[in-house]
DNA sequence: TGTTATTAGTACGCGTTAGAACTAATTGCA
DNA sequence: TGCAATTAGTTCTAACGCGTACTAATAACA
């Protein structure tokens, strides 16, 4: 047996495979609920960071929302033919667009958000205790700030 | 104020935004390096799977990466364009295809899956402990079996 | 002021990703 | 046996998701 420094048994794998895991489970779930409300995970991200505000350029919702800029063009497009948001030009700065709401759009935030979160809380409520909720939350922090520091090389 | 009964202060939202936040981290850093390696994140997943066997089906796969039949195709389709792995057909399925490794895939796999493995374990060992670690995984499992149960509606 | 650097957003290419429809082969069972 | 249900894999569509290149506008500074 050539277990001995064998890749495949490094201990930060057994975190590594369960953090893959959860996070597709929980998003399978999160995104077929969210298909049948007619929208995409990331159109519904986009709808939540707009919803109560009286909109925001672009930059600003791809630091809220983590897509690309490059992407966002594409999902702000199918909101906008949805009918749901609209492309304003802002009036202080001639390259930035000011996305927000229509009021379909404001509508669909107030219907769709509040359903969403009521249906993926008792998959949290039943299998975490308040207590583990907050351990697993600060791990999770801990080792994304792991991530996140600039690599030295 | 409205604080009472808003949805975005649900608690299990500490849970959800860190986990898909750490998620993307690890997952931009893991994915950023496999591709110096020239290989996508999901051609990677195939090429472990497939190190250190004799070959499998297509369905044998597709449970181990969770990948989607459908997307196993394209991504199959690739690596063989690249001559890494090749497909057979089964002996005694017809309907089947065994799916291995060329010489040059087993030769990917072992220079690419140990530099992957040692690219990422100083991220994890630098941000928990060994208990931590450990504690993190049984959370994250405990999660996960959550969202796995059948949901009775 | 004039040029250079930065920033905002779009366009595009490649590779996933899920899901549905499809073909072919195999199994189950009446 | 023989037909129905299942299974293996491919094909197709829609939408991401990332990175690069591009245009236009603004900021920085020599």
């Amino acid at each position: 047996m050539k277990k001995r420094n064998d890749p495949g048994e490094e201990a930060f794998l057994k975190v590594l495979r369960p953090l893959v895991e959860t996070y597709r489970a929980v998003m399978r779930k999160d995104d077929r609920h969210i298909r049948k409300l007619d929208l995409t995970q990331a159109q519904f991200d986009v709808i939540v960071v707009l919803g109560e505000t009286p909109g925001m350029p672009c930059n600003k919702i791809t630091e809220e929302t983590l897509l690309t800029k490059g992407t966002l063009t594409g999902v702000l497009d199918r909101l906008t033919t949805k009918g749901l948001i609209e492309r304003v030009p802002s009036e202080i700065d001639r390259r930035s667009t000011i996305v927000r709401l229509t009021a379909q759009g404001t509508d669909c935030f107030e219907r769709v958000f509040p359903a969403h979160i009521a249906y993926l809380k008792p998959f949290f409520e039943r299998g975490l205790t308040p207590s583990e909720m907050q351990s697993l939350r600060a791990l999770l922090l801990k080792l994304k700030k792991s991530f996140e520091k600039e690599d030295k090389k």
